[in-house]
DNA sequence: AGCACGCCGACT
DNA sequence: GTCGGCGTGCTC
């Protein structure tokens, strides 16, 4: 701003206020920096920080990207280009949010482009790749709002051709003939005559259901009566619009009409008969129509029905204390073993801070996030409820987004990319299951765990945030008995039910005394028969897919490996295959040794499908199922699954991880965990925690509803301190011996750990690359900061040799902020030197 | 992440 | 002689 002087007088051609805007944008890409681009000054009015704009970037690519500031300053150092186009009006991204995702690009070391990458849907990222495509339900006679010409262009293109046409972007820019065609796009987007999609894989699949509704010219109270008059004969008919005119109130509003009814209902009810409604159809007395919609359906007359339920006495009391400790810290600990109800906790507490007027968001797991509990929080909150789960189509989450924006959404319930969604005024956190590894992204940066990254987000919101688990974190533990975070314990089972009893069974004596069933011990075999003999079902849990882990020649030895991962094939009967793990590389199962030619090639070691498999020998009467990732890969198997367990049409499920979460099942009174040794030898310092947590968790699974249940542990090391309080059930205790071994050991809590990745094809030249970073790491940060580099037990994945070297920060933030400057120009030192341009260098903050 | 520019092998 | 391999460097 210069200085003015009152005799100056403003030179009216000069447009001395003439002001040139800059805006420093964000781009899709993992590229360190931010871009400036020139904004035209007859558009100076439209940029919105927060909001989208087209840019070109590099020599043919245009790219959607998000400005995160403007300004006057224009760069020195190069001419910047013009943006090209501005495609929302308001921000799609909050300012709270644009402070977040700085924030995750700081303390996770990544760039801010890969944290926008993971955080937008795709459609939000448009690029000239980008496809439209007619919407499955746009009907172009009978469509509610206007065309312009050039939208109808589009549309005419789209309809010429095969069903399901769609054209890039960069089509419909050459079809117009203009480069500003995306507020067409947008604008016929917006009254849903087309949808967006990314990749050809991605199109939209809706849920259709058929409706009917009375023909418009029968809605008046006279037609009606005419209409009874001339179905007077026809019984059949009759009843059928007699009941639609009990379910739908045609006489109050047409618009009631107008949305008709579920035809399955008219046809599937008792006394009614299908053939009458299509007769009623065929004659034009009812229409039909196809309605897209939402995956979670809701009864509107459900929805009043449960409105409120009553929290039992305990639950008044946890939630109350909740509350109490809301009020000094804004963090609170709700510790409640499994079954204590702590659902019904986050309902009440939910609800409160809608009264308030805030929003609230509900993280949950994966594998918790169910439509049992989605069903149950939609009765609840009705169509204030937005859903984002990991399984919905990249449309359905943009709806999700565009919802938190407008207001329409003010409770989200969902995995950990809903942290991202655009809140503005967050007053409630919920993180259920805070302590599941699955909170923690691993491959892609930003490698973020969503629980802390929640935890930030409600910090610059004002928001409270109530972590929630039956076996909590040793770091958020710890956090609370320091009195950071307020701490609520839940220790009474609902509904009476009693903690299961524990019992181990020594797999070693067993196999000395040759009593093994395969691998049964005698003692789970025999509990598994009487369960299913009174009708009662069991769960199993083996923490391994696939049949067996390897397959070993008796005569030669042969192995079967992975071509591009140092790690042996698992064989997969069901499918015929040896498959790898880690990169998907699969080989027919071979009917010989390759190498020898001998029929002598045994399975060794089993997994969930060799118990399966076993068991339906074993137990001939029994209906045994297996859950796993192989048996829940289509979209629907994993609900047909539960629900077949839940209405008693399997007997015993059989399963990895996935049987431990959130399942209640009321029948199940056994649970067994087949190799309990394998999770606690796991060369990882969280391994104790990880077994404590799985066994606590699965135990859970024991027993409701008044029934005790029991559960076998099958180990060769029965001595392990470890079960003592598992069996106990001692959370408390297994907290103090895990913390002081931390404490000596100079894990987390107390030390933070960063852990750097070396990959290259070419193992010494990842080598040499890693042992220079080390160098340079020692340099900065000293000697006992630095361990490694050690090659990891897995040594190289997708051809990829890997290095690791692990780094030990203490908590300070200055001492960490210094710490990662360090980090960071070490990195820049290899990625410096020309022998290394190929290494590929990931950080993990926080690995779990 | 793309994509263009650029320098060495098997083909018309 | 050219077409094309993918190494490396840049994108406001």
């Amino acid at each position: 701003m210069s200085l003015s002087f009152d005799f100056v007088q403003p030179q009216p051609e000069a447009a001395a206020d003439r002001v040139t805007l800059f805006a420093d944008v964000i781009l899709p890409l993992p590229l360190p920096r931010l871009y400036t681009y020139r904004v035209p000054f007859e558009l100076n009015d439209q940029v919105v920080v927060g909001g989208r704009v087209i840019v070109q970037f590099g020599a043919k690519k245009t790219l959607s990207c998000i400005v995160a500031a403007v300004h006057e300053t224009p760069p020195t150092l190069y001419q910047a280009k013009y943006i090209l186009e501005f495609i929302d009006d308001a921000p799609v991204v909050t300012q709270p949010q644009l402070k977040l995702f700085r924030w995750m690009a700081d303390y996770y070391l990544c760039t801010l482009g890969e944290v926008i990458n993971a955080a937008l849907p795709s459609a939000l990222k448009l690029s000239s790749e980008s496809r439209v495509q007619l919407h499955p339900a746009f009907e172009p006679d009978n469509h509610p709002y206007p065309l312009g010409d050039q939208e109808q262009k589009v549309v005419d293109a789209l309809s010429t051709g095969e069903e399901g046409k769609s054209m890039t972007f960069t089509e419909v820019g050459e079809l117009l003939g203009i480069a500003s065609f995306h507020k067409y796009i947008k604008s016929l987007m917006q009254k849903d005559v087309v949808f967006l999609f990314e990749h050809l894989k991605d199109k939209f699949a809706p849920k259709v259901v058929k409706k009917v509704r009375l023909a418009h010219h029968y809605v008046s109270e006279a037609a009606i009566e005419q209409l009874f008059g001339q179905l007077a004969s026809r019984a059949k008919q009759l009843d059928v619009v007699m009941r639609y005119l009990q379910r739908v109130p045609v006489y109050q509003s047409e618009h009631a009409n107008h949305r008709g009814m579920d035809k399955a209902a008219l046809t599937s009810a008792p006394h009614l008969s299908p053939s009458a409604v299509n007769t009623l159809i065929k004659n034009g007395i009812l229409e039909q129509f196809d309605q897209i919609v939402s995956r979670f359906p809701l009864d509107e007359d459900d929805a009043q029905a449960n409105m409120h339920f009553t929290l039992s006495d305990t639950q008044v009391e946890a939630r109350d204390a909740v509350m109490r400790e809301f009020q000094t810290k804004d963090i609170v600990l709700l510790h409640g073993v499994t079954g204590a109800g702590k659902t019904e906790i986050y309902i009440d507490l939910i609800k409160q801070a809608l009264d308030g007027g805030g929003q609230v968001l509900y993280l949950l797991p994966e594998i918790a996030l169910t439509a049992q509990i989605v069903t149950r929080l939609m009765r609840v909150f009705g169509s204030r409820l937005g859903v984002y789960h990991s399984k919905f189509s990249d449309n359905e989450r943009v709806e999700v987004w565009n919802g938190v924006l407008s207001g329409r959404f003010q409770v989200v319930v969902g995995v950990r990319s809903a942290v991202f969604l655009p809140f503005d005024n967050l007053a409630l956190t919920i993180v259920d299951e805070e302590h599941e590894s699955s909170y923690k992204q691993y491959d892609p940066a930003p490698r973020y765990n969503a629980r802390e990254v929640a935890l930030m987000m409600a910090h610059f919101q004002g928001s409270k945030t109530l972590l929630g688990s039956a076996t909590p974190a040793v770091e958020t533990y710890y956090q609370a008995r320091a009195g950071r975070y307020g701490l609520v314990s839940l220790t009474k089972r609902f509904g009476e039910a009693g903690l299961p009893e524990i019992v181990l069974v020594d797999t070693r004596k067993s196999r000395e005394q040759k009593t093994m069933l395969n691998h049964f011990t005698p003692e789970l075999m025999a509990e598994m028969e009487s369960k299913l003999a009174q009708q009662e079902q069991v769960i199993l849990f083996q923490n391994r897919r696939g049949y067996a882990p390897f397959i070993n020649c008796l005569d030669c030895g042969w192995i079967p490996k992975c071509t591009n991962c140092a790690v042996s094939l698992s064989y997969h009967k069901q499918a015929h295959e040896l498959r790898c793990h880690y990169c998907g590389h699969h080989d027919r199962m071979p009917a010989q040794c390759p190498a020898c030619g001998s029929r002598n090639v045994k399975t060794v070691g089993f997994g969930t499908e060799k118990i399966e498999d076993d068991l339906k020998v074993m137990l001939p009467q029994a209906n045994v199922q297996r859950m796993d990732l192989d048996t829940t890969r289509a979209k629907n198997s994993y609900q047909q699954i539960i629900s077949d367990f839940e209405q008693q049409k399997t007997n015993v499920l059989v399963g990895t991880q996935m049987v431990t979460k959130g399942l209640d099942f009321a029948n199940v009174s056994l649970v067994g965990i087949i190799n309990a040794d394998s999770i606690i030898h796991y060369p990882d310092f969280r391994a104790h925690e990880r077994a404590f947590q799985m066994f606590v968790q699965v135990s859970g699974r024991a027993g409701r509803k008044g029934k005790k249940g029991k559960v076998i542990i099958q180990t060769g090391d029965p001595e392990q301190v470890i079960f003592d309080k598992v069996i106990r059930n001692d959370y408390l205790e297994f907290y103090e011996y895990e913390i002081t071994q931390r404490r000596e050991h100079g894990y987390p809590p107390f030390m933070r750990i960063i852990r750097l990745t070396v990959k290259h094809v070419d193992v010494t030249v990842g080598e040499r690359a890693a042992r220079l970073l080390t160098q340079e790491l020692v340099d900065r940060l000293g000697r006992e900061a630095v361990l490694g580099p050690e090659a990891p037990y897995i040594f190289r994945i997708r051809n990829f040799y890997l290095q690791e070297i692990t780094i030990k920060l203490s908590r300070e933030h200055t001492v960490l902020k210094a710490a990662k400057a360090d980090l960071m120009a070490a990195l820049d030192v290899i990625r410096d030197q020309k022998e290394f341009k190929q290494v590929r260098l990931a950080a993990d903050v926080d690995p779990m």
